[in-house]
DNA sequence: ACCATCCTGACTGTTGAACAATCCGGCTCA
DNA sequence: TGAGCCGGATTGTTCAACAGTCAGGATGGT
């Protein structure tokens, strides 16, 4: 129940970073984020260790930390591996599962946070959704390597302006896959789930593709 | 080319646990650690909260940080993931791509070291042979999280004795398989894969079931 | 002899301070 | 303008300290 204070500040970070406080690239000093947070520089080190294994923080040598800037690469690659994790586990699926209920939760947050009009309350249901269906695997491991890539998928977001539009699409898109798997065509769900992922990924990368345009020659990210 | 002294010792500590010099359950001391690697204790502890982070070792609150026990769900779990990604990436795979070879590679250094009679050889080249599989998806994270079920993999093994007759039969199927794959046929290497992997789940299982037995009631691991 | 209690020692969790090595930005000087 | 130099700031790493906590032995009563 009370995890110790280097994880609580991996934590609070994490936050920052997947809420879009955090811009991809900045730049972490060890002296004003330890103060900030009220850790030593020793504990928030810890922390550090765990965010750079996780792939939200960089380490430059001599350079300290920076929040990893995604790549096209790494857009392309976290939807990749996406795929080949939900996909199959939610043909195998079993409706009758906890997390099909999360799947269900999540559709219906989503559809009143598009009442509401706040995408990012949109972007965490979708987050949730998937989640949901890797559930259904029931296998911790599966779900740490989820959980990761879609904290880095939320940093990757960061990379777009509030640009919100993107999910609007796929709220009715997920309500009818989960309508399609809940009635027992979990191959047919899977098929849709393919399809939504490749084009959330196109989507993605083009929005990327023009935003990195945009503000042209940083490419610090390396 | 030079990784900071935290991850040198993170591997160090990590060649030790894999290679069994490290047996499940030993509780690693702060201090004796940090003095045989020669490195302070802060600078142990970053390399702690890295191989906790990978599932190698476990933290007990106020009691430092023990080898992890793997349990039998673990084991299960770790196959389930493994063929989750193995069976597609080896489906989809493409015989012109460099994993194709570390795989050809892999078979050769099988065969010789069964020659040689030394098991690990055959052990270490079989994990190459699933990494080679892998990586013809070409994925950095794909690697990156097999690399570490492998890991915890070869640390399920200590639990055994030094049992190596566990390879032996495996050594021909892999061979089998790869000439089934170069020669075109992916999908029936795949459907080789998929057995081999259940295959060679359910002998770990009662293998370490029958050695979980033997000594008793010692389930510290929880 | 048995049991509960207390105590002590050891270890973890966390901090602050220190210091060399390294890097970045600005300055000097040609 | 540009090359080279310098100083300040930051990282990487270590050490020493201390409170909190746990395990196990010593203690003492029955």
């Amino acid at each position: 129940m009370k995890p110790d204070r280097a994880e609580r500040s991996a934590d609070a970070i994490r936050e920052l970073i997947v809420t879009g406080r955090l811009t991809p690239g900045q730049r972490l000093s060890e002296q004003s984020v330890s103060e900030s947070l009220d850790v030593s520089r020793n504990t928030l080190r810890e922390a550090f260790r765990i965010l750079v294994h996780e792939g939200l923080l960089v380490r430059r040598p001599n350079a300290g930390v920076a929040v990893a800037k995604p790549a096209l690469a790494d857009i392309v690659d976290i939807y990749r591996v996406r795929r080949l994790i939900e996909v199959p586990v939610l043909a195998a699926g079993d409706p009758a599962h906890p997390g099909a209920r999360m799947m269900r939760d999540a559709v219906d947050a989503a559809l009143a946070a598009r009442l509401g009009g706040d995408w990012r309350d949109i972007a965490a249901a979708n987050m949730r959704f998937h989640s949901g269906i890797v559930a259904l695997a029931g296998s911790p491991r599966l779900d740490r390597v989820h959980a990761n890539l879609s904290a880095e998928l939320r940093l990757s977001f960061g990379l777009l302006g509030d640009n919100g539009a993107f999910f609007d699409g796929f709220v009715d898109r997920n309500a009818g896959l989960l309508r399609r798997f809940l009635a027992g065509d979990a191959d047919g769900a899977a098929a849709d789930l393919n399809r939504y992922l490749a084009d959330s990924e196109r989507t993605l990368q083009t929005m990327v593709d023009d935003a990195g345009a945009a503000d042209a020659a940083d490419t610090v990210g390396q």
